[in-house]
DNA sequence: ATGAAGCACTAAAACGTTTTAGATGGAGTG
DNA sequence: CACTCCATCTAAAACGTTTTAGTGCTTCAT
């Protein structure tokens, strides 16, 4: 009776005992509610033995007094560390969209109890070292691997740990772990048929490192396409779409000496285009009147320049967002299966569009 | 006398009785040893009243068997974080060089005892929203804040409460708080030097957006030079640096049009400078004969493209590493004065280094 | 009446660290 | 001999959380 008295006194009004700039903690909340710490943690956490008045009583005091759990008590007893961790190599001295990437996966992780931090190493380093040192010192929950090799010896030591993790690209053991990607093959498959559209014939590949699996996509995809739509693939020697602009340039300047039948040129990526565009234009051929070009980019920056280019986007901050929810449902491992996704990039001919807006 | 032995005993064989797969901890030293966790604790961290054979001694048991400290356990008692979070607005479908100041960031936090997690904004929010929600959940140690305006609230904020940050881009308190820039009054007077020492005179100004103070920089450096070099600048009206391609495009014709006189551009970014020298080009002039174009820019991506553009070159990573050192400094306080630092960005003229490398 | 079962709650321990307030023992001092 | 002093070490508490192993109490079947 009594008991039911106090609840009553002290639940309409909540006044809250405690010096204004301190951190409301479970101990606040059980000592405004007179309920054991214990009963305040597993009302919140939505327990089955506590009653639904209770845990009513419960979430309208923390609502009130503004309670956060503090990570650092759950962090030790839990063992649970609310961080991801990005490996990145450490980024060159180049614009990307990879600061599109980063933002958009920690937006994703907005609004769950993850954070995102940022892991660069130096490119020339042992790859596993500071995956090991992040495993090794407990620093993160799950990892998300942004530049994954085909056979990447990381995911293998990823795998075999049990440790939850997903990649920006694929890898040969893609069924077996949460990965988001997009694809690429496509994009070969899109550009050649897009040049061939053009009645283009000879088409000069500045091609994508071979060591990832998405340069094998593009690979695989402009061999078939061009089976298909009876172009002849002039593969670029000594550099590759991510080599140094200079390398590019000197490249393709001697390709096309040596093949003045190309007539068209496909880059995976947009920085290359840029250089191989300029490298053709520097041997005398005028972009779409003596060859086109298409290329690879995620954000409108080479149709910026060059409406005469044609490009196929990609989302990046839908893949951001896909890693998120990935390696969050890795860490809870709400399914079985690991969440995956490729994304179909999508093309849009400049031609047309400054057709219709001018 | 047996308590010695014990000691003569135990330190030479450094046997450690703990399951292979344990994280170890202070209480593994203290077992090993037979010290006392407190006093491993203070050997750790140096305290005056450990003996210096002590010290050594745990220490070298802590090296062998690789411990490393608890991240929670050190958190939950201190309340230290250990973070350091980046509020940075969500990154737009565009390439830039963000990517570059976070790894350099994360790089220069990399060997000290802080993360980087990075915290994105939408950039239409309240601004103060993500920062008062940091501090109060006491997420981090410090903030480091990478688009300020000269009377950031944020940065009022922070500096009423005390709470450790540092900036990139100076406010009108910058001689009161940690912060790294570019000058930029620097880049605006180079570059109208430049255009100036071609001959040119009238100069299309593609401006920065004023509310943020490198904005104003530039202004005053180029209205002060403009002056010097007897230029006349013509201020592109109803579109800033970073508007819209579409909107820098209209409103560069139209300038054009406007004042036929214009034979030089410049532009406070390299996406707008390719916009307007795009814009330029299509209402019939040509780059290097009928005008010439100035831009800011990080990374070589517009001489890739134009190498008749002047460019002036920001090195991004130097700016990430002295905010990472900038902020730690604020977080340990070990000086009174804030640290703080300008650097100065070099210019390449590449018509000099076309030529000379051709 | 007795025991079992179930409901709603709680006490206490544990995670790993740092810090406070001593404890211990030997050396120096009166 | 008693004392202070000092150097070195330690026990215990605390940070905030979750979880284990209960405790009371009621109800219900026997």
């Amino acid at each position: 009776m009594t008991g039911e008295d106090e609840h009553e006194k002290t639940a309409p009004v909540i006044t809250h005992p405690l010096s204004p700039g301190e951190r409301p903690t479970l101990k606040t909340i059980s000592r405004i509610t007179g309920l054991a710490i214990a009963t305040v943690s597993r009302a919140l956490s939505d327990a089955p033995d506590i009653s639904v008045e209770t845990k009513r009583r419960v979430r309208e005091c923390a609502d009130h007094i503004g309670y956060q759990p503090n990570r650092a008590g759950q962090r030790l007893r839990t063992g649970k560390t609310h961080v991801v961790s990005l490996l990145m190599p450490t980024e060159p001295d180049i614009m990307s969209h990879t600061a599109q990437l980063i933002s958009s996966i920690a937006e994703g992780l907005q609004g769950t109890a993850y954070h995102l931090v940022v892991t660069p190493y130096a490119p020339n380093e042992d790859l596993m070292r500071p995956l090991r040192h992040m495993i090794g010192t407990g620093s993160a929950d799950a990892v998300i691997l942004n530049q994954t090799m085909p056979e990447d010896p990381r995911v293998a030591y990823l795998m075999e740990r049990g440790f939850p993790f997903a990649t920006h690209g694929r890898t040969i053991w893609a069924d077996q772990h949460a990965w988001f990607d997009f694809d690429n093959r496509r994009f070969a498959e899109l550009g050649i048929a897009a040049l061939a559209r053009r009645g283009r014939r000879h088409v000069l590949i500045v091609a994508p490192p071979l060591d990832q699996l998405y340069g094998q996509d593009i690979l695989e995809g402009i061999t078939k396409a061009c089976q298909i739509h009876g172009m002849t693939p002039i593969w670029l020697k000594s550099a590759t779409s991510d080599s140094a602009s200079k390398v590019i340039e000197t490249a393709v300047s001697a390709a096309l000496k040596e093949s003045p039948e190309i007539d068209a040129i496909l880059c995976a990526s947009p920085m290359s285009a840029i250089t191989a565009i300029d490298a053709a234009e520097r041997s005398g051929r005028v972009i779409g009147r003596d060859f086109d070009a298409f290329a690879k980019e995620a954000t409108p920056l080479l149709t910026r320049f060059r409406r005469e280019a044609l490009t196929l986007h990609e989302d990046v901050a839908k893949a951001g967002k896909a890693l998120a929810r990935a390696v969050i449902q890795a860490i809870e491992q709400l399914q079985a299966a690991p969440l995956q996704g490729m994304d179909v990039p999508y093309y849009e001919d400049p031609l047309d569009l400054s057709r219709s807006q001018s």
